[in-house]
RNA sequence: GGGCUCAUAGCUCAGUUGGUUAGAGCGUUGCGUUGACAUCGCAAAGGUCAGAGGUUCAAGUCCUCUUGGGCCCACCA
């Protein structure tokens, strides 16, 4: 064994073991029939991540999970990878080349690809190697990346398979348009926020009679411009006569009519309402209805196109004011009121979307949602915190089909095909969409796995692909499965993809999905729907959702308010142990974490006593002590109580952890082992056998306890632990490889905890009263204890050593009957006096007031117990173990007021 | 509009199915550096558990309402 220095210091060996587990392939799982699987998939971070605090959180959990269930005896497999992150992907590599004064228009779509895979090259693996910064113990060799050959063809798989099952469809709808980012997004990607804007309520002239208006209320006067019709509530009084009546548009003049709809709301603006139904949802689904003219204004920048007249090329904002501007003026503006409006927008540029109306691709998801309801329901799937679920059936009950068409360039290109022949023909007819043949359904359009050579209908060669790209999380949602090679067409070497196959059915359903609570529907509620649709399975058992990491005010810690703290900052400060345990330790289930940078302070100094023991154990062990067999050695039964209690407490302790650790309980069991290591191990164990700390039993079990703890901590605190196992345990093996300790029940002995507290109680109080006198640590003292039960008697006196070496004492009485004297400190604990003679110490100023403190605290409770026993009703209805305790309790006091009083009495 | 969540010591938070005297870390106060650790030790002070009502023999814990934070969902122009 050798030296350790005073300090821990994490930097000088978190990399060389790192590398070390890394290079022996410990991180690395393969089929193996003589072991249970546990696997998990990392939630993949975009590859243009760099490591935030909520990963360190996130990947911790997983690691504490994967490294665990290892030593358990799993073949634990992480699956590792990133995820190619579309749009936020093509805006980095475009405000790239917007250094060079270049749009991505400028390099056409093919070099602008190249450019973004070279960015992925140079800079896609930096969040990987931070992720080993923290100690991540994923496969590595596994690692996927979403955008990878054999997943593409997983998402080709699916896209077709989807479509020829006719859960694909093609269609004009409004969706979610970024005006900034130029494409289509999905309702989870345009999320709701108020913004404070007006109500504007404009002046429609009657055609009959342009002096009478109709007054119409809009958040967005520019859509005016698009109106094809006002409508009213067929049974609002105010508008009866009016309904088929015809309005001229103003600023356009185009003729409008009022038609009427019960949908209405009487009550809201002036109750009539003006329809855009190019966009807006309620206003399209109305034109829809009411079979009326879809007229879009805007082009998709933003800005205002040729329908918009004069107001061409402006923006739409820009157009709002003029619009406004311009109606006041023609006195047909009534009235502007101050309005809160919620309205969504974009999630990665939060920008305001615009609703537009444009031909895009989407999946049916009602009946995908099928099997993933049950299995949630029937308890397949269990969310933790459970209330999760609730939030996920919700949305899943109500859910709505997915636009997975984007019109960006980084991406998965939809394996869609337009044959230009057959387009050009079909211009003119009206076709069915009806059609349940894949190949008839839209005529022109082939979907297919292979890019078609000719048209399957007219044989022309014409052919082009769709210019979409499909939504990042549509390949996202089959990473549970595409990341095992899923469908396995990828080779033509039939016995590696058999191979590949039987690992998917070792590994699949994983174990357990770790995330944040904000892509519940984004990627866990998607996950689930593919695992069914194409596994025909769960992906997952558990759902353990964590908070989201905030600042010390609440917020979320995000790099535009510049509240970050980060991840790699404070393992350079404080090491990757001391984050990992400090921020598990404050990680409460499912509760949102808020950080300051003091919290790290706790996990470095618990580093820190870790080492400092683990030290201290080394210096005093003589060699070979690791062999000894525990268990022989405590059969015989000889072991003194210190032994026996640090025994105890770790098995006590390890029972617990497990089941904290089955139940997700990650703060307990972080809780668990500090406590257990700081003030049991070291502040009692560690104190008391100094004394003696060359008995072979003492050199056994504080080694073994030791060398137990740090198989435990392992998971939490993968480095330190293994750099003190390394010097302590050196034959040669990792930690990570060894086995989670066996618990054994018969080592767990609650009669020696009950000893061992009687005696820390009497150390405790001496040391109290030192306290209270004033007495120098240096300085011995002398005490007496009066106890008349023998056990107690026996047990204090086995001990009454280690209590003077602990409590300073230079001599050391235990007697029977307490005797009252002059000139003495008494103290009563429970049934025990302990008694200090003043002799040349302090008066008792501050103890006989201590003493009346006591008896005060002492009566009222007792009143409150007689009170309590005096109530019929209690003692009728509450559990009998209950009454009884409150008994005993009552009679304790009792007994503990008469020697307090008696101790007073003898003061004066 | 609907839902979730939080309010406990000066600060940040634990507190399982209701059951003795409500816990921890940090901070504060007092004492302490000859060999594991000052990133430390010993001891202490500090709480009418946001407010009101209810259920119960018994409420920090369950129910209702109020107040004040945070979050999510939602097609009311």
């Amino acid at each position: 064994m050798e030296e350790l220095s005073k300090c821990y210091n994490p930097k000088e060996t978190e990399d060389i073991w790192y590398k070390y587990w890394e290079e022996k392939g410990y991180f690395s799982a393969r089929y193996n029939p003589d072991k249970k699987p546990f696997s998990i998939v990392i939630p993949p971070p975009n590859v243009t991540g760099i490591l935030h605090m909520g990963h360190a959180l996130n990947d911790t959990i997983q690691d504490i999970l994967i490294r665990y269930h290892r030593m358990l005896g799993y073949e634990a497999l992480w699956m590792p990878g990133t995820d190619h992150a579309g749009i936020a992907t093509q805006n980095v590599v475009e405000r790239q080349i917007a250094k060079e004064g270049l749009k991505r228009q400028d390099l056409g779509r093919e070099q602008f690809l190249q450019r973004v895979w070279m960015w992925k090259e140079q800079y896609g693996s930096t969040i990987i190697r931070q992720l080993k910064k923290l100690g991540a113990s994923c496969d590595w060799q596994r690692t996927r990346f979403t955008m990878d050959e054999d997943y593409s063809e997983a998402v080709v798989e699916v896209f077709v398979s989807l479509y020829e099952k006719g859960l694909i469809y093609q269609g004009n709808y409004i969706i979610n348009w970024c005006p900034r980012c130029q494409t289509a997004l999905s309702d989870e990607e345009g999320p709701h926020h108020d913004i404070q804007g007006n109500l504007y309520y404009l002046k429609y002239p009657l055609k009959e009679n342009p002096e009478t208006f109709v007054i119409v209320a809009t958040t967005r006067p520019e859509t005016m411009l698009g109106d094809t019709a006002v409508v009213v509530n067929p049974k609002d009084k105010r508008y009866k006569k009016l309904i088929g009546k015809t309005l001229v548009l103003p600023l356009v003049n185009r003729e409008i009519s009022i038609i009427a709809d019960p949908l209405v709301d009487q009550k809201f603006g002036t109750g009539a309402v003006k329809v855009t139904p190019a966009h807006d949802p309620n206003d399209y689904a109305m034109g829809k209805k009411h079979n009326l003219e879809f007229i879009n204004v805007m082009y998709p920048d933003g800005r205002m196109n040729e329908y918009a007249g004069t107001y061409k090329d402006m923006d739409r904002f820009e157009a709002r004011e003029v619009i406004i501007e311009d109606l006041r003026e023609q006195k047909l503006l009534e009235k502007i009121e101050p309005y809160q409006v919620s309205a969504r927008h974009c999630y990665r540029c939060h920008t305001i979307i615009e609703p537009y109306l444009s031909k895009q691709w989407f999946v049916k998801m009602k009946p995908l949602a099928q099997p993933g309801i049950e299995a949630v329901k029937k308890g397949k799937i269990v969310f933790h915190p459970k209330r999760w679920t609730k939030i996920y059936l919700h949305w899943m009950e109500n859910i709505q089909d997915w636009c997975i068409s984007r019109q960006i360039w980084w991406g998965h290109r939809l394996p869609v095909y337009y044959c230009k022949n057959c387009l050009e023909t079909n211009k003119f007819s009206a076709q069915s969409q009806q059609s349940a043949d894949k190949t008839t359904r839209y005529p022109g359009v082939i979907v297919s796995k292979t890019p078609p050579q000719k048209c399957p209908v007219c044989d022309s060669s014409d052919i082009v692909q769709d210019e979409d790209v499909l939504d990042t999380w549509f390949s996202s949602w089959l990473w549970p499965f595409a990341t095992f090679g899923w469908p396995f067409t990828g080779t033509s070497d039939v016995r590696k993809s058999e191979e590949k196959k039987k690992e998917l059915n070792y590994f699949y359903p994983t174990a357990a999905l770790v995330t944040a609570p904000e892509i519940i529907f984004f990627w866990v509620a998607r996950m689930i729907m593919a695992g069914f649709e194409f596994m025909g399975d769960i992906p997952f058992k558990d759902v353990y959702i964590h908070g989201t990491v905030r600042d010390i005010e609440g917020k979320k810690m995000s790099k535009s308010l510049g509240n970050v703290i980060d991840p790699l900052e404070i393992i350079n400060e404080y090491g990757t142990d001391a984050l990992r345990f400090s921020l598990i330790s404050i990680t409460s289930q499912g509760q949102d974490v808020f950080l300051s940078k003091e919290r790290f302070e706790q996990g470095r100094n618990f580093a820190n006593k870790i080492w400092n023991a683990s030290r201290f154990v080394m210096m005093n062990l003589d060699k070979d002590i690791a062999k000894t067999d525990l268990c022989v050695f405590f059969e015989k039964e000889n072991l003194d109580i210190p032994n026996r209690w640090i025994l105890s407490r770790f098995y006590s302790t390890l029972k617990e952890l497990n089941k904290n650790l089955e139940s997700y309980k990650f703060n307990d069991a972080a809780g668990l082992l500090y406590r257990f290591f700081w003030h049991e191990y070291c502040d009692w164990y560690l104190e008391m056998i100094k004394k003696d700390i060359k008995n072979p039993q003492t050199q056994v079990v504080m080694f073994k306890v030791l060398e137990k703890f740090l198989r435990v901590i392992h998971p939490l605190m993968p480095f330190i632990s293994e750099e003190i196992w390394q010097k302590l345990c050196s034959d040669g093996t990792s930690i990570m490889i060894q086995k989670w300790p066996h618990l054994q029940p018969k080592i767990i002995d609650k009669k020696t905890e009950t000893k061992m507290n009687t005696v820390i109680e009497v150390i405790t109080t001496i040391r109290n009263m030192r306290a209270e006198l004033e007495v120098p640590v240096q300085e011995s003292i002398e005490a007496k204890i009066f106890i008349t039960n023998k056990a107690k008697n026996a047990v204090l006196s086995s001990m009454s050593s280690d209590i003077q070496n602990l409590a300073k004492l230079s001599i050391l009485n235990i007697c029977g009957e307490f005797q009252h004297a002059q000139g003495q400190f008494v103290s009563v604990l429970n049934d025990m006096h302990i008694v200090i003679p003043l002799t040349g110490l302090a008066d008792g100023d501050k103890y006989r007031q201590r003493i009346g403190q006591k008896i005060a605290k002492a009566e009222s409770e007792i009143k409150a117990k007689e009170n309590m026993l005096k109530n019929q009703a209690f003692v009728e209805r509450a559990p009998v173990e209950v009454v009884e305790k409150e008994k005993n309790r009552l009679k304790e006091l009792t007994e503990l007021l008469t020697k307090l009083k008696a101790v007073k009495h003898g003061l004066e």
